[in-house]
RNA sequence: UGGGGAUUGGUGUAACGGUAGCACGAGUGGCUCUGAACCACUUAGUCUAGGUUCGAAUCCUAGAUCCCCAGCCA
């Protein structure tokens, strides 16, 4: 039993100011602590992401980077990058560069800082891969089978029943010569395979004499045309992890009896060889040791890349940065900050509990990092125009606004103020509920840091829809406050009708309508969100404008947006990223 | 009907035979020039049935429910 002391309290993350604050360890960390306090791996801890350059990011391998990295620092250790890139027939240099780009987005730094481990293909070992291969067919552990993949499947047997195969007691050297004419091309895809020969009555099928490669004339991403034989991943991967030196090979759920299979190879190597290299065989290689933790599964979003292919090939988005997209692209794109992202992965934490993550959580921690960071601004989606009777015609007040409320040192902004103004739509009504803190025929409330207006009454078309809201302004109260300490409810933004700039908002939902899309009808795209986005011509202040790629802000009362790369010089393009929580929609919608 | 995993408030997570705690949400109130933020309080949980023990979320037995596995994908 470990000491009185509590050895699973460790200083939590998030600066010095919390450092008094304690977590619990999850079940990665105790294994990593007990594996240190036992010298194992001479107390290192090198961890790795390694991708398959198949398709984009998610939000789930946000996780993962998280994870392993989060490790490697917590710990002194190093952290990789590494492509799985076994399957030329999925992978793509597109994929490749998108990974680099989000994974270094996110802060797992593979390639600089003191966690730095580096950046790896799985096919840069190809060839020490195949001498392990050579060597293992020597050793009797592994054999050329000419079934056709029907064929395999066929005789795959039943928990009851044992897998068969013709060719499983083929000599050594026979399957040696074939093995070499299948590298150089002799035999077509789909002919030979080789096997390792473990235990074809394993109730573990993944045990039943797995193959480790077949052949694929097929041009590879990184290697072109210099291989005809590929490896699978049960075999490479290990490999992969020994050659780099990972300590801690982390890896999902399904995986779990894949483990078996990982250690049989790696003992299956060193069967023969020894610790100083004497002997036959050489050296012994490298023993990681796999383990696996429950993906990160939110609400309201699909993550197989199968499923994100397909809507982004059949057009239902724009593509896999659309920012509607749970794709580490998409939510960029969206306004998601890393830091937001990295703190939801911390937050939920890392189990083997197959749960479901609240969409709302991650919402609620984009909300917190940017209220805290983002410069604030007005906009108005929805205009309605509004005149203030008693002021005069083409006098422009020029008012300091605070940047951000939050962040004193963000300091002021020059906004300006004139006769004709718009305001939300919604933040007007001619017969209000109760508890309607707005504007109203005969209430009086702030313009946000302006001043004091008082409606008078409104302009109507033909068909009766208020076009105009008339108003009185108190020159008294400039500043958002009257001298005579009188108190409004109310406080709505604006923009400066001769002012404003027009500009284009997208504005944003969740994709899905259902918390598991696809449960009700067996296809995700019946549980789409018809309007997950909505285009308007919104007004903004004049200082927005000036708004580049990448800038976020938060346009007071509505939410946070940020400027797309679609954006003009002068006339950004905003997403909104979230809405600000909405207490007062949420009591009126339940009215 | 084989093998591998999992099960604690609404959600996520802690506890490692000794007071079931934390976060998020939700509710109520306060504060407020954002119906935001912030502050306070409240809410609500050990899958079931037995057993061991002074004492069980934790150990044992039996059961229930859910997830993964029979690609030459990863």
């Amino acid at each position: 039993m470990p000491d009185a002391s509590r050895p699973n309290a460790v200083p939590a993350p998030g600066g010095p100011d919390k450092a008094a604050e304690t977590r619990s360890l999850n079940f990665i960390e105790q294994i990593i602590e007990a594996d240190r306090a036992a010298g194992k791996h001479g107390g290192r801890v090198h961890t790795r992401f390694p991708p398959e350059p198949n398709g984009y990011l998610h939000i789930g391998h946000a996780k993962s980077i998280c994870l392993n990295f989060g490790l490697a620092e917590r710990y002194g250790g190093k952290f990789n990058l590494r492509f799985d890139d076994t399957n030329p027939e999925k992978e793509e240099q597109e994929y490749v560069d998108s990974i680099i780009r989000d994974v270094t987005w996110l802060g797992g730094r593979f390639d600089s800082g003191p966690h730095a481990g580096g950046l790896y293909y799985a096919s840069d070992y190809f060839e020490q891969m195949y001498a392990f291969a050579e060597e293992l067919i020597r050793k009797g552990k592994a054999y050329v089978c000419a079934l056709t993949a029907d064929e395999v499947s066929k005789r795959r047997g039943t928990p009851q029943i044992p897998a068969t195969s013709p060719f499983r007691d083929r000599p050594a050297d026979e399957s040696l010569r074939l093995f070499r004419e299948m590298r150089e091309g002799k035999h077509p895809d789909g002919s030979l395979t080789l096997r390792a020969r473990i235990d074809l009555a394993s109730p573990n099928f993944n045990l039943r004499d797995p193959v480790m490669y077949r052949v694929l004339h097929e041009p590879h991403q990184h290697t072109g045309d210099k291989w005809c034989i590929y490896p699978m991943y049960d075999w490479a991967h290990g490999l992969e992890d020994s050659l780099e030196g990972i300590t801690h090979s982390i890896c999902t759920l399904e995986f779990e009896d894949h483990r078996p299979l990982y250690d049989w190879f790696i003992r299956a190597i060193n069967e023969g060889r020894t610790d100083d290299g004497s002997g036959p065989w050489g050296r012994k290689i490298h023993h990681p040791q796999q383990i696996e933790f429950a993906k990160f599964r939110p609400t309201y979003t699909v993550l197989s890349k199968r499923n994100l292919l397909k809507m982004v090939q059949q057009g239902v988005v724009k593509g896999w940065d659309d920012p509607r997209m749970p794709t580490i692209s998409g939510l960029r794109r969206r306004g998601y900050t890393a830091e937001a992202l990295r703190r939801a992965c911390t937050e939920v934490g890392t189990t083997k509990v197959e749960s479901f993550i609240d969409l709302t959580r991650i919402e609620n921690a984009v909300r917190d990092h940017l209220n805290k960071a983002a410069p604030r601004g007005m906009a108005v989606l929805r205009p309605l125009k509004v005149v203030l009777e008693n002021w005069p015609e083409g006098q422009t007040d020029e008012l300091d606004f605070v940047v951000n409320p939050e962040d004193p040192a963000a300091g002021t902004r020059k906004v300006p103020f004139s006769r004709v103004l718009y305001i939300e739509r919604d933040d007007f009504m001619e017969n209000p509920p109760k508890k309607f803190f707005r504007l109203a025929p005969g209430v009086e409330v702030r313009l946000r840091w302006a001043y004091f207006v008082t409606c008078t009454g409104v302009v109507k078309d033909a068909a009766g829809n208020v076009t105009e809201v008339r108003c009185t302004v108190d020159p008294a109260t400039r500043g958002g406050d009257a001298p005579d300490g009188r108190k409004v409810k109310g406080t709505i933004h604006w923009v400066s009708a001769a002012h404003a700039v027009e500009v284009e908002a997208r504005l944003y939902d969740r994709l899905f309508n259902a918390e598991q899309p696809g449960k009700r009808t067996g296809n995700y795209l019946d549980d789409l969100n018809p309007t997950s986005l909505e285009t308007v011509r919104a007004l903004i202040e004049p200082a927005l404008a000036a708004a580049k790629p990448g800038d976020t802000f938060q346009f007071e009362r509505l939410g946070y947006f940020r400027a797309d790369e679609d954006s003009q010089p002068g006339r950004p393009v905003f997403n909104r990223t979230v809405t600000l929580r909405d207490t007062w929609a949420k009591a009126a919608g339940a009215d």
